[in-house]
DNA sequence: GTCTACGTTGTTATATTATTACATTAGGTA
DNA sequence: TACCTAATGTAATAATATAACAACGTAGAC
C-alpha cells in the first residue's frame, strides 16, 4: 500500500518485538514447517506458554510476509523470497511432507494474464502442488 | 477402459453410501461452501449425530472428485467440473467469502507446463486467489 | 446356504487447531 | 505529563478433526 505511515514501516523493516522475533527465529533455524502447538512446545524454555502468544506473532509476521502459512497442513515456514507481496506458491511432498517454496516467474506472469483475463480483482494467490519429490521418488 | 473393475466402478458412478448421498445432496443444494459442523447441524434432523459420520462422508466424496475442501477456510463445496481430476482453482471473495470455482484451460496448460519445466512428480495442485468478488467490488 | 473379507456405520472419547475476553504493560507522541 | 495504540500475559473456551472399537451389510469364494 501506498499510505503506509512511518511507525508502520518502521516495524516493518527494523522491529519485531520480542515474541515475534523468538518465533521468527525459530522458523528461520528449522528451515521446514512448523505447527504452532510444536513451536509453542519449543519456546517453552524461552518463556512461552501460551498458544495465543505464538498465533499471535505467527498471523502478524504473516501480515508483514516474514512467513507464510501453508493452508492444507496447518504450518507455517519462513518466506525464501525477499518480495513475493503474499503470492506463494508451494510443492508438499505427499509422502515425506517436505515443503518447498517456489519462485518461477513464468508461472507468476501466466497467474497476471489469467487475471486480467477473468477481470478478477486479485490481491494475491496461493498454489499448492502436491508432488512426490526428488529423495522420495528415487527410494 | 471398456471392462473396469465392476465393483470400484458402481460405487463411483452410482452407489453413494447413506451418509455420503446425505452429505452429498446437501452440499449440492447449497451451492456455496459448508463447514463440517453446520453440516452436522443441518443433518441432526436425518440422524447424523457425530462429526465423525460427516467427515467420513466428505472424505470419501473427496475422494471420489465429488466435492472439493477449500483449505484457507476448512469447508467443503460441490466440484462443478466433471473432470478436473482433483486439480482446484478458486476466486476467494476476502469481504464477503463468496467462493467460485474456476476452469481454464490457459492456466491449465500454464501450470503444466511449469511442472513439466521443474520435472515435479505433480499429482494434483490447488491455486486459491484471494479477490474482491464482483458483487463486492460494486458496493 | 455358510464363511470370509472388507468397507461402512454408530458411538464415545479425545486430540489438534484457533479464538474470545479481559487485565496489564511498553513505547511513542502531542 | 497524559494519552493512545500495539503488544503482552493469562485463563477459558470454541472450532476443527481423529482414534479406537464394536457391530452391521454385502459381495465373492467355497
Amino acid at each position: 500500500m501506498a499510505n503506509s505511515q512511518s511507525s508502520n514501516k518502521k516495524q516493518i523493516d527494523q522491529n519485531l518485538t520480542k515474541n515475534q522475533k523468538i518465533v521468527f527465529n525459530l522458523l528461520q533455524n528449522a528451515g521446514e514447517p512448523l505447527k504452532a502447538y510444536s513451536i509453542l512446545d519449543s519456546l517453552k524454555k524461552e518463556g512461552l506458554k501460551s498458544p495465543l502468544q505464538i498465533y499471535r506473532a505467527l498471523n502478524k509476521l504473516v501480515e508483514l510476509g516474514k512467513i507464510h502459512k501453508i493452508e492444507s497442513k496447518n504450518s507455517f515456514i519462513v518466506c525464501n523470497n525477499s518480495n513475493c507481496a503474499s503470492n506463494t506458491v508451494f510443492a508438499i511432498c505427499e509422502r515425506c511432507e517436505n515443503v518447498k517454496e517456489i519462485r518461477d516467474n513464468t508461472l507468476s506472469e501466466g497467474l497476471k494474464d489469467l487475471v486480467k483475463k477473468n477481470k478478477m480483482n486479485v490481491s494475491r494467490y496461493n498454489l499448492e502442488f502436491f508432488v512426490l519429490c526428488k529423495s522420495c521418488k528415487t527410494n
